[in-house]
DNA sequence: TAATTCGCTAGACCGA
DNA sequence: TCGGTCTAGCGAA
């Protein structure tokens, strides 16, 4: 017998290409003790599933010719599907799947999972998960290396990606930088270990770290060849995707020069993703920082008001970054004073560009490793595509057919239909002393095990016959077995997650291990929270309006359950929201009550369901609505525990489009407020605030109110102070991208409140609307906190004489 | 290519 | 110039 060649590696990326016969054939790339490998898996062939009533179709379909060439089919498979007979019906290629499909369908077929994206296709089939150490066996056929025999490596080493970032300055004579004309000035490229600096000027020679040449050309193919030299699995960008590679990639063909960046000196490729391009390249992971940050703001892992790399690198890393603006490039650039500025600078960019990456790429790499994304995919990744993979897999694993994609007629028609999301009682108003705040654990997703929710166990409305069914507050049933597809995900992700917080919570924090532990919990924690959400997406492949429909009528039920009980086990209750309880504890009754409370309620709920304890609070306070007629505010309270840690939600404190002076005012005047219960203080704070805006003496940064420009310019309706602020500096030549967060601060210059706003960088200090920042941000944001213990306007004007209470 | 609903508030806009 | 209505943005869960 021959010995096949063996080879062990982390699996990289997969992808395919077509082949010389035109077939679409999957590669691997593989990080073994050689380097990055490519592999291929020529016998995974492109297919699709189709069905059709009451005919023998598979010889027929044997015989069949499609499209203008008139090819046929490569071969056809039988296979059970969600209990039901299938034909798997296998391609040359990806190309000839698409004829074939619209061909079938017009035939009368109904056909499945023809738009699967064949790399994930792959991923999915095959069980391999990337970034996972692999052992194969694979034999050499025409220069190519086919894998035969593949598994995972018994023992698992750590995935270390050789990785690096880099980060381009550019020319922009007084206008935004055009790849046609103006070049690149310099590159920082940064490793783990070092950073260097590639660059023209002659003047920065004896800058450390910093690599001369004589021309722009030169310098592309210096940087080049050292990023080649890295042999790396990971490059790091800063909005790559949008600037760095479009950018790099049009001054090398201006320059006649080959950007070779990727796998065996291929160049990157800009691929359309919706409305923005993604730059992808081969075998190397390009992970977009901008774009994982974006991925984690939304899932919650990190809040951060502005995305610009400054804001980001403060926000994170206490760091202080300052931008250097494309103004002063160019100066520093033409005047040659400041270069060590820009150098560092740009090399700043590349190390801050890196470190957020390496600071959640284990979180990453369990996403990845979960829905088997490569890292480019994942860090680009939607809440629905995540889940659409995660359920991909399993609808593999159990033979169960994949849902199509709606056609535009449905979706428009799911959209006319609304759902009901959460109860929100209406607070009482005023300050709470003692309270316990207590919320349901999860509670959408153990809702959906708890009942058994899924597409497959629903059962209809309920009616005489719906006994022993799981019946949703709105009257709609679920079997209660078997086990619904849904819910053995949800069931295995909530097992897992609550294992691996057990495990984290008792490993030591220093094992760099117990990170990995944290970033797994955090992984399931990012899907898990998706999946509700999801359902109701009118574009989802599983939308399911009926299990979202019960979801929330069960989450209405339970929370207003609680709020009953509570009161009948004589607590009041002063607010709830969606999964959440606020209990006033009434003298005479104990924390201890409250435990033994929770314990009640949890003894009659179904297994997965866990009502917890959030914390203890020694105040609270809800205040009234700016409409009073409306009542009391939902979604704002503030809450001190007993460790004096304030807990601020809703309020203007926690809103970007607040001025700091009035958000800090607020935050000491609820301090005061809630560590002592005693308004005197509060007073004197607004007093010496409103005395500071009137002397004049309140800086820049405490005046600048930050805004999202959402659409185009020209886009809006109602032109408000950020949009008026906008226009102004576009005005004066300033570039202004759908979807930045602009500052701007309100200053003395003209009428109405958007004639006086101007952004932040066209204000000199000093200059600002005292009236302005008092009537219409501190006082708003202070007054109906104040107006709840018995504190009104006139009792905070200047020299306003003490309130008639004391 | 795309997670949801509930809720608050500011400021422009518009007609009397 | 007033007050109601609408547009817009952002946060809670």
């Amino acid at each position: 017998m021959i010995q096949m060649p063996k080879e062990t590696g982390f699996l990289i990326e997969v992808d395919y290409r077509q082949n010389e016969n035109d077939e679409s054939v999957i590669t691997a790339f593989f990080r073994t003790k050689t380097g990055l490998e490519q592999f291929f898996f020529p016998e995974f062939a492109p297919y699709l599933f189709a069905e059709k009533e009451n005919a023998k179709t598979k010889t027929g379909l044997e015989k069949e010719s499609f499209g203008e060439e008139g090819f046929s089919v490569r071969k056809i498979g039988e296979i059970q599907k969600s209990g039901k007979p299938f034909l798997k019906v296998f391609f040359k290629s990806t190309k000839e799947l698409v004829i074939a499909r619209d061909q079938l369908k017009k035939s009368g077929f109904s056909v499945f999972e023809f738009d699967i994206p064949f790399a994930k296709r792959f991923l999915v089939d095959s069980g391999l998960e990337p970034y996972t150490e692999f052992e194969f066996e694979f034999e050499e056929k025409n220069g190519q290396k086919n894998i035969l025999k593949i598994a995972p490596q018994k023992t698992q080493s750590v995935f270390e990606p050789r990785i690096a970032a880099f980060d381009l300055e550019t020319y922009s004579p007084g206008r935004f930088s055009n790849p046609q004309k103006d070049p690149i000035l310099m590159i920082a490229l940064s490793t783990p270990k070092s950073s260097t600096i590639y660059t023209t000027k002659k003047a920065a020679e004896k800058i450390e770290g910093v690599k001369v040449f004589a021309a722009e050309k030169e310098m592309l193919s210096g940087f080049l060849s050292d990023l080649a030299a890295l042999d790396l699995d990971i490059l790091v960008s800063y909005n790559g995707d949008a600037f760095d590679f479009p950018y790099l990639l049009e001054r090398c063909h201006t320059l006649k020069l080959k950007a070779e960046m990727g796998f065996e000196k291929s160049e990157p490729s800009l691929k359309r993703r919706g409305l923005e391009n993604a730059a992808k390249l081969k075998g190397i992971q390009h992970v977009d920082a901008y774009q994982t940050i974006n991925l984690l703001s939304r899932f919650g892992a990190v809040n951060l008001v502005k995305k610009d790399l400054e804001s980001v690198a403060n926000d994170l890393f206490s760091a202080n970054k300052k931008k250097i603006t494309a103004v002063e490039i160019n100066q520093i650039w033409d005047s040659e004073e400041g270069l060590e500025d820009l150098v560092k600078y740009n090399r700043e960019d590349a190390e801050y560009t890196l470190r957020i990456i390496t600071e959640y790429f284990p979180l990453l790499l369990e996403l990845s490793k979960i829905i088997r994304f490569s890292l480019f995919d994942t860090c680009r990744a939607s809440a629905s595509q995540i889940i659409e993979a995660l359920l991909l897999i399993k609808s593999a694993e159990t033979s169960t057919v994949v849902p199509n994609k709606p056609e535009s007629g449905e979706v428009q028609a799911r959209l006319l239909q609304s759902m009901v999301g959460g109860y929100v009682k209406e607070p009482v108003p005023g300050l709470h002393e003692n309270i316990a705040v207590l919320d349901f654990r999860s509670l959408y997703p153990s809702i959906l095990v708890g009942h058994n929710i899924s597409p497959d166990a629903y059962r209809g409305k309920a009616n005489k016959e719906s006994k022993g069914l799981n019946v949703s507050p709105d009257g709609d049933a679920f079997t209660k077995k078997p086990e619904g597809f849904f819910v053995s995900i949800v069931r295995s992700l909530l097992e897992r997650r609550s294992a691996l917080k057990a495990e984290y919570k008792k490993a030591d924090k220093k094992d760099p291990a117990t990170k990995l532990l944290f970033a797994r919990q955090w992984a399931l924690k990012i899907i898990l929270n998706s999946f509700y959400g999801v359902l109701a997406l009118a574009q989802f492949r599983w939308y399911s309006r009926e299990c979202a429909r019960a979801i929330t009528a069960w989450g209405r039920y339970y929370v207003n359950h609680t709020v009953e009980e509570a009161q009948k086990a004589g607590f009041s209750v002063v607010y709830a929201d969606t999964d959440s309880n606020f209990l006033v504890i009434p003298k005479g009754k104990t924390q201890e009550d409250v435990k033994q409370f929770v314990e009640k309620v949890n003894a009659k709920l179904p297994e997965a369901m866990e009502l917890e304890i959030e914390d203890f609070y020694k105040r609270g306070i809800f205040v009234t609505k700016k409409d009073a007629k409306g009542g009391a505010a939902k979604k704002r309270y503030a809450l001190m525990n007993y460790s004096n840690q304030l807990k601020i939600v809703g309020f203007e404190y926690v809103r970007r489009d607040w001025s700091g002076i009035a958000k800090k005012t607020q935050k000491a005047v609820i301090e005061a407020l809630l560590a002592e219960g005693d308004p005197q203080k509060s007073i004197g704070i607004v007093k010496e605030t409103i005395a500071a805006l009137k002397r004049g003496s309140v800086p820049k940064k405490d005046l600048v109110i930050l805004t999202q420009v959402k659409r185009k310019l020209d886009k809006y309706d109602s032109v408000g102070p950020h949009v008026a602020a906008a226009k102004k500096a576009v005005a004066r030549g300033k570039e202004i991208e759908v979807g930045s967060v602009i500052g701007f601060i309100i200053t003395k210059n003209g009428k109405s409140i958007s004639d006086r706003a101007e952004l932040e960088e066209f204000v000199k200090e000093g200059n600002y609307d005292a009236e302005y920042y008092i009537h219409h941000q501190v006082l708003p944001a202070v007054i109906r906190i104040l107006n709840e213990l018995g504190i009104n306007e006139e009792d905070l004007q200047q020299g306003g004489k003490q309130s008639r209470l004391f």
